[in-house]
DNA sequence: AATAAAATTTAGACAAATCTAAAAATATTT
DNA sequence: AAATATTTTTAGATTTGTCTAAATTTTATT
């Protein structure tokens, strides 16, 4: 069972933000993260990057070829996952159970998620009663790392005429957030497209009975069903 | 309202620590914390105290002199109680709502007082419906710092025969609160001394109808009512 | 394919928090 | 009160994560 050590490297914050970053980058982009691009969701520079990624691929939690971009191991990956799941639990507490608007509770997810105790999010998930997606429709893997993929398509590519339910968000910053629920959209609502002006992409929708004009940058940025 | 600046500094989570262990080590002896004891306390040199003090007189959150210990100011009071009343209120929310054992919740609530988020932890406070004591029955400050202080005696002092009510632990290690969970002892236990031995000091106490013998060293550490 | 542009890495520096070993101050004992 | 012991501080080193500026590699353009 020694080959199991390698499992249990204490990560920092910081390397566990760093690895959660080239977790989501990587969905983006398969073949190996680029060092700027990590940077850039970091808020951090290329040079500081380098070094990290030294680190990492040291730890075995990242594959890492000089000039080559960097992609997860195995490893890695679970790890990342492991923190994406406590990341969005947490998520759902705040909105369930501490009333928390879906915009408020990122920040505070980013700190909530560096508590590591297997029996602490095991127990909140319980608690929770094992839900499969965040207060914005992302899904949370379970402690095995497995997720649960929903069919979703964007706003924008949904015909005229046909009913559909908001089931996430693409963009979760909270000004987008804030936007749609001044417009009454929320997880759950019931969308159907009324007419869509090819000129300057404004589509006219009812949302729960209610009709509103959308912009083309909030219907490619809302996911349904 | 410049004057406010200095209550904003942020806090480290090694600051933190420091401001903590200062604030229980002044409740014993509030004339002046030594620096061996605070280092004794968080496993760390006397040097690294000596550092850590200038750092923590320069943001005003103690008074330092030089080898004449340190205590803190009224900013740093506060801010300590902040960092404890975090640490309780995640206490009551790990045994109240995720069934945790009162001897597994001190090491998480360690990381979990450091998130600071004022809604987060008023929002967790009023979800608990405020509770005034934690699981080990130390008092909850409030938002300002304010202190429900509790009339309690040590088993040891209460005399033969008068009835009284476990309200609280003076010793709150995990092995300790596992002995008493094994005598059936828990906050709100009634207990009424039946006969105390002088030549060995063990006592013969009814807990809850039941009769157990217990040693001076549990009843010096078990406060009641 | 040569050149220019962009991305990435290296080298060396810095701040935070710690350490060891030595020096200085305070407290205790004889 | 002098000698000894204890406590505390200083000086200098180390580790982690970051930075700037320069060098290198890769990619894009002519």
């Amino acid at each position: 069972m020694l080959y199991l050590i390698k499992f249990y490297f204490k990560m920092t914050i910081s390397e566990e933000n760093y690895l959660k970053v080239i977790y989501h980058l990587s969905l983006v982009s398969p073949k190996g993260v680029n060092t700027n691009a990590i940077a850039g969701m970091l808020d951090t520079k290329a040079s500081s990057v380098t070094d990290m990624l030294k680190k990492l691929a040291e730890k075995d939690v990242v594959t890492y070829k000089k000039y080559q971009g960097v992609s997860l191991t195995n490893n890695g990956l679970l790890q990342a996952k492991k923190i994406v799941r406590r990341h969005r639990l947490w998520e759902v507490f705040l909105v369930e159970k501490l009333q928390f608007t879906w915009d408020e509770v990122h920040e505070i997810a980013e700190e909530l998620e560096h508590i590591k105790s297997e029996k602490l999010i095991n127990s909140l998930d319980a608690y929770l009663d094992f839900p499969a997606f965040d207060p914005h429709g992302d899904p949370i893997p379970n402690e095995k790392g497995e997720i649960k993929k929903q069919e979703k398509q964007l706003l924008s590519e949904i015909p005229i005429g046909v009913m559909c339910k908001c089931v996430g968000v693409k963009d979760s910053s909270a000004d987008f957030l804030q936007y749609l629920d001044k417009q009454k959209i929320t997880l759950g609502s019931e969308i159907k497209i009324l007419e869509k002006e090819t000129f300057d992409e404004l589509i006219k929708v009812e949302v729960d009975q209610k009709e509103v004009i959308l912009s083309n940058k909030i219907a490619v940025n809302l996911y349904v069903q």
